[in-house]
RNA sequence: GCCGCGGUGGCGGAAUGGUAGACGCAAUAGACUCAAAAUCUAUCGGGGGCAACCUCGUGAGAGUUCAAGUCUCUCCCGCGGCACCA
């Protein structure tokens, strides 16, 4: 008996099954609950006018089906959305069409969610959040307040990047090459007082945490090796015939004896005081000139290995080597960094490879201190470890070991207006005043140009009737900060957020917290390893130190998804022309289609070029699936062995990839059992159900569709995630490989669990293996329990 | 340059140190059709052989091992990040 059933046509499920759902209200979390919580989290999409990506369907989908696999297995699920709405692009497109930010924003929020709805996402809409709502960012400015009470946000000068011809400051990425990306000429640095976030207070934490945390090797490594901690020693070398000395930081002490020279940054604060003092030495106006050059170059550029190195000696002026008492020059060079260390290193030529490169180019002496591990040329210390050495020498030049980190204090300032105003006053009386809370939020005023000024302040300084304000403390005549905060203010606390959207009194709910923190499964891109996921980090630290948060860590688990590029390998970009919208992917094939084809298409976690014939391949499967509809039969009778041996097999590899993340994988499973399923005239109701709850969180509108065809009444995504159990097949054969001299030779069929000398028998009476010796004695047999014998003659 | 990741058929890829190429796309041949599309069947890494089968083959080179796509080292190429895009 055939059912009798349609073609399978997505535009009749997809929006009916979303609208069903939606208003049954079955993807809702509940905050009280007898279920055990989880909560998965995506990375919100950052609004930018070009609408959704291929890409964010990548990374949502994959959560969407951790989240929906999570449901039927019984958790309370927590699976919230939102949007992180301040930032360049909308408000460059402000300044571009004289639009207010904040309509864009809604337009642009609105075309999200409509298209997040289309693809059958599994979002609790009603936690809604948008970084640049004074509701949400009233918190923000909160958070920041706290900062400042706790002596972690502070006031320094910082180099911007300067366009000398529009008189802007710059974003890194508006600078290409030295040059504006608006008008071309060239740029500049230029220092200006900046919020700065203490970040460095938090760096041993934020490494050493890393050990309690479920995070992928790849990115707890980046993470350590940009937090950079490195143990060494800070060294004093006297300047001869003078009072001044430097202070110089490196990790290897033990080459003391092989150090031949000093550098300092260019930007190393001596540098400056030597300049300005009746510090003598000959060549003051080169140096100096030196110095304003590198202030040009980035840092890569600066640092890179391979591109010749510059500096310029100090002439006249020799360093004492505490060791041995030698006279070395001091140069200035800009591989090294200010702001690493004591920004003056102790070169070694011979141990170093930078050190080597400049050393070569200006002739200065190299000598060997390590030979095999062992120190040589290095007077008492010769025959010591270097690793014994390390702290021996220390000592014995007056030096002291020190730890320091890469990781830099975080700069928090925006000279530009689409951003939450930090929440403070400047007075001339009493310096900086922060805003009572009750005054929260600070709203942003209306302006009537975005573009930043030609001061290098934020448009806001320029609407007097909102910076000038009466001193809460002094009643003196006083300004509003005008920096506002970067993106990352209002990205680094939003999952706390989801947990309690709409509270009026406090960020959270402090029992609601309780409840849902941490964030269980955290996915998102590798481009967010040493920023936003290490700046989040920080936050969540810190407001657990104040008792605002119950826990150490925000993220238990943190994944990562590859880039979606386009069809050559390229990015996609809107100027290449190359970018697919899931929109039409969505209307012609469905979103079930390009639910699938995403998961499919490659390895979740590597980056895979779009393939526009490769979609019909998932099109065509959804197809098979539904087909298959029409040769379902109640009958228990049908039930068989080989199917329910595979049926089993395939239960375990679906679930077991969900959870690596290999959906690919967990995809073509059940396309081979689908394969399987097709070869019979029939297939028996009870798999083909457990097939369909299988495919749910894949495709979750055709898998309710054909469900609720089968005559089940409650939604499939309320159903219990299948166990399986492994099956043997009754007759207990296996096929076991055989190799002789690891050559891939014969197989043969035994009983599974046979002895080791029992199958040693069997398999050397076979005649293709004795074929293969030819006589030759049996020197080793190598065998691998139910799986593979290697014959070694 | 530094840090992290990757390199397997025509293409996307699969493979707890144990049968390389699962699954899918494209292609070729056939069936169905007046025809096409869709669908179904078969073939599908290179070389050799009528065939059984043999042989080479996972970016390059070396090494460890009975056995290497997988582990180690060197090199080449591609991608992500490098602190004001987020």
């Amino acid at each position: 008996m055939e059912n009798k059933t349609s073609a399978y046509d997505h535009k009749k499920i997809e929006k009916k099954w979303q609208k069903k759902w939606e208003a049954d209200g079955i993807y809702k979390s509940k905050d009280k609950s007898k279920k055990p919580k989880y909560y998965c989290l995506i990375e919100f999409p950052f609004l930018s006018g070009e609408g959704l990506h291929v890409g964010h369907v990548r990374s949502y989908t994959a959560m969407d089906i951790i989240a929906r696999k999570r449901r039927m297995e019984g958790f309370n699920v927590l699976y919230p959305i939102g949007y992180d709405a301040f930032g360049l692009p909308i408000e460059n497109f402000a300044i571009k069409t004289g639009r207010p930010p904040a309509l864009i924003v809604k337009d642009t929020a609105a075309t999200f969610r409509r298209q997040l709805k289309d693809n059958g996402l599994s979002f609790d809409w009603d936690r809604e959040v948008n970084t640049s709502d004074p509701e949400y960012y009233k918190w923000t400015q909160w958070i920041f307040l706290q900062l400042l009470k706790n002596g972690l946000a502070y006031k320094k000068k910082m180099p911007i990047n300067w366009c000398l011809s529009c008189k802007i400051g710059l974003a890194n990425e508006e600078v290409i090459d030295s040059r504006c990306e608006r008008c071309g000429s060239e740029t500049d640095k230029r220092e200006k007082e900046q919020w700065m976030l203490a970040i460095t207070k938090y760096a041993d934490r934020l490494d050493k945490d890393l050990d309690l945390m479920d995070y992928l090797p790849k990115i707890k490594t980046q993470q350590r090796n940009w937090i950079g901690k490195s143990e060494g020693a800070e060294i004093v070398f006297n300047i001869k015939g003078s009072d001044e000395s430097i202070k110089v930081f490196t990790t290897r002490p033990d080459t003391i004896f092989g150090a031949t020279y000093l550098v300092l940054a260019p930007d190393h604060p001596l540098i400056r005081e030597f300049l300005i003092s009746n510090f003598q030495f000959s060549n003051k106006s080169e140096v100096e000139k030196y110095a304003i050059e590198a202030k040009k170059r980035t840092e890569i550029e600066r640092t890179a290995e391979g591109k010749e190195k510059t500096g310029v000696e100090l002439e006249g002026v020799k360093a004492i080597n505490p060791a041995n008492q030698k006279e070395i020059p001091i140069y200035v060079a800009d591989y090294v960094l200010a702001h690493y260390g004591t920004g003056a290193i102790m070169a070694v030529p011979a141990h170093d490879e930078r050190d080597f490169e400049f050393a070569n180019k200006y002739n200065l002496p190299n000598i060997e201190v390590v030979k095999e591990g062992k120190m040589i040329a290095s007077g008492k210390f010769d025959g010591l470890t270097s690793e014994e050495a390390k702290s021996k020498i220390t000592e014995f030049v007056g030096g002291q070991m020190k730890t320091t980190f890469k990781l830099r204090d975080w700069v928090f300032s925006r000279q530009r207006y689409w951003g939450e105003p930090i929440p403070v006053i400047l007075c001339d009386t009493c310096g900086i005043v922060p805003l009572a809370e009750k005054d929260l939020p600070l709203k942003l005023p209306k302006v009537e140009n975005y573009k930043p000024t030609e001061t290098g302040e934020s448009p806001l300084a320029a609407v007097t009737k909102w910076v000038n304000v009466k001193c809460p403390t002094c009643k003196g005549s006083a300004k509003r900060e005008t920096d506002t905060m970067p993106n990352w203010a209002g990205s680094s606390w939003y999952f706390l957020r989801y947990i309690d959207p709409k509270n009026k009194k406090a960020f959270a709910d402090k029992n609601k917290l309780e409840y849902w923190t941490p964030v269980d499964w955290y996915n998102g891109g590798m481009e967010h390893t040493t920023l936003h996921l290490l700046y989040s980090r920080f936050w969540h630290k810190f407001l657990y130190d104040i008792g605002a948060v119950p826990t150490v860590e925000p993220y238990q688990k943190r994944t990562s998804h590859g880039l979606i590029l386009a069809d050559g390998g390229e990015k996609m970009s809107k100027s290449k022309g190359n970018v697919i919208n899931p929109d039409s992917i969505v209307s012609t094939l469905g979103a079930d289609t390009l639910r699938v084809y995403e998961m499919f298409m490659g390895p979740f976690s590597e980056a895979i070029a779009w393939n526009p014939d490769g979609v019909v391949g998932s099109r065509r499967f959804l197809e098979r699936v539904w087909r298959a509809f029409s040769k379902v039969s109640a009958d228990k009778k049908l039930e068989n062995e080989d199917i329910s041996i595979l049926l089993n097999q395939t239960i375990k590899k679906v679930g077991e990839d969900i959870e690596e993340m290999k959906f690919n994988t967990a995809i073509s499973a059940l396309m081979i059992l689908l394969n399987e399923f097709e070869k019979h005239e029939v297939i028996p109701k009870s798999y083909y159900e457990i097939y369909l709850i299988l495919l749910a969180p894949f495709a979750p509108h055709i898998a309710e569709e054909l469900w609720i065809m089968l005559g089940n009444k409650k939604s499939i995504h309320l159903s219990l995630w299948p166990k399986y159990k492994l099956e043997h097949k009754k007759d207990g054969k296996i096929k076991i490989v055989i190799q002789i001299n690891s050559k891939l030779r014969d197989f043969v069929e035994v009983m599974a669990g046979m002895e080791d000398e029992a199958l040693k028998t069997i398999v050397l009476e076979r005649p293709i293996v004795k074929k293969w010796l030819a006589g030759q004695p049996v020197e080793k047999m190598f065998i691998v329990k139910d799986k593979l014998v290697n014959i070694v003659s």
